[in-house]
DNA sequence: GACAAACAATGATGTGCGTCAATAAAGCGG
DNA sequence: CCGCTTTATTGACGCACATCATTGTTTGTC
């Protein structure tokens, strides 16, 4: 959002945007690595145009050779079951990469597709994993990186074992508000770029319900909603839902 | 199972037990390492005395040191939710590492217990990161191993949002025979040494859910169950029955 | 600016699975 | 070997959420 399209075309030096410079790069790879280590990061990397809405990043199937960060707008991961219908595995903001899940297997088992206008740095892996053998923080962060990956798959494996719908959907917002607060935006208010369809796919829920639940979260004056924009009129009691709300009556 | 338990107490030389000659080497972390390599990755690997069914491999919220791998047995982890109960995120069988999830954040986030008496072997992260960033295939290895587990994790997110009680189960258990075929046990005929009641949490499901299931699969001629015993009797169908299951009755 | 297609909201109805309850069977310590 | 606890099975019942259906609204296209 802050560094897209630049005011002219063909003007490069604006489209050029050195890692060291953008303003995510204490939210993606480049955090805890030295400046002389960026530009070598930065080397590798390849900023692509600007995708629009619908666009794939990648699709599954496809052979595996880079995993992409997201520079600004937002991207859907989703795989298609046996029967071919979609599941939604993620919703990824600038900052986060995207691709990881390829690593293992050479091709790209789930597809990535554009929520809206977005832009990519394109990170081929087999310089990035040179590259971080030499450079041992890199190596560390993309560990990390990996890492809490995981530790959301798992987060995201408990939600939709063990929660009801409302506790998704307010998990799911709160989850959006804490990354939009993360990288400088307002945690109470902001867009969704996501459809309601896309939402109910991401939690395991119908569309009617999400729809329904929104609703009920107005009623109840826990939010506002605008179409896609949200207004969290009562944070702390979102959070709470988000978290411990399966109380026996009695307790 | 193969090497647990020497003859004596005592006999380091029976308990040393090298990475090279482990027959597990090929679904663990030596997989594609030079033996040269191995015997490094093998100086800072600590074997520990077997654990107990019931006995902690690590708490959550305990500092993070070292990851682990199964070398006989099994192993639960799951997280706490905020009200108290347990979400289970995965069952290891041996080769498989456990504790990746706790990488990013330098405290475990779940905890792992034994489901029967199991031993580990216990490789210190910090060693292990070290290691890696001098022997490029063990780097390599690393993560392609994070990645299959965030590929399982986005797997088991699809089986827990999309699929009918049924499919999951029938997912469940063929993933169980496709791991102990792996290791060369029986795809048709193997011992779950977890409970109903962890399965069905594991699955999101009620116990009484998973115990009907078992029952109905029973009688569909599907496989025959003796307590924990489980015998498939008709892999294909099972097979069917965990991947595309979801027809409307007119297609 | 008009039309079609996608999206969203809301009500009516059905059902898969959770919850509650009771019994049986198995593991386990003394 | 015997009580005690844990685990498993089975049935009855209810509810949360899916499904179906309708209408209104927004978005994109020519």
């Amino acid at each position: 959002m802050a560094n897209a399209q630049p005011g002219k075309p063909l003007d490069l030096a604006a489209i050029k945007v050195a890692c060291a410079n953008c303003n995510l790069h204490n939210l993606c790879l480049p955090l805890g690595i030295d400046t002389g280590d960026i530009d070598r990061l930065d080397d590798i990397i390849n900023r692509k145009r600007p995708l629009a809405r619908g666009e794939f990043l990648f699709q599954a199937g496809a052979p595996f050779h880079a995993i992409y960060a997201i520079r600004s707008g937002s991207v859907k991961s989703f795989t298609a079951t046996e029967d071919g219908q979609e599941q939604i595995t993620g919703f990824h903001l600038p900052g986060e990469l995207v691709g990881l899940d390829a690593i293992s297997s050479d091709t790209h088992n789930c597809s990535a597709r554009a929520l809206e206008t977005t832009s990519v740095c394109e990170i081929p892996y087999s310089q990035l994993e040179e590259l971080s053998s030499h450079v041992p923080s890199l190596q560390r962060q993309l560990l990390r990186v990996m890492s809490r990956e995981i530790l959301q798959d798992e987060h995201m494996m408990m939600l939709l074992g063990r929660k009801a719908a409302d506790e998704r959907l307010a998990a799911m917002l709160m989850s959006m508000s804490h990354r939009f607060k993360q990288r400088g935006f307002s945690p109470r208010e902001f867009h969704l770029s996501m459809s309601r369809n896309d939402i109910g796919n991401y939690l395991g829920l119908a569309v009617e319900t999400v729809s329904r639940l929104f609703t009920r979260f107005q009623e109840d004056g826990l939010l506002e909603t605008e179409r896609k924009h949200v207004r969290i009129l009562d944070l702390t009691r979102l959070s709470v839902l988000a978290g411990a709300n399966r109380i026996s009556p009695d307790e």
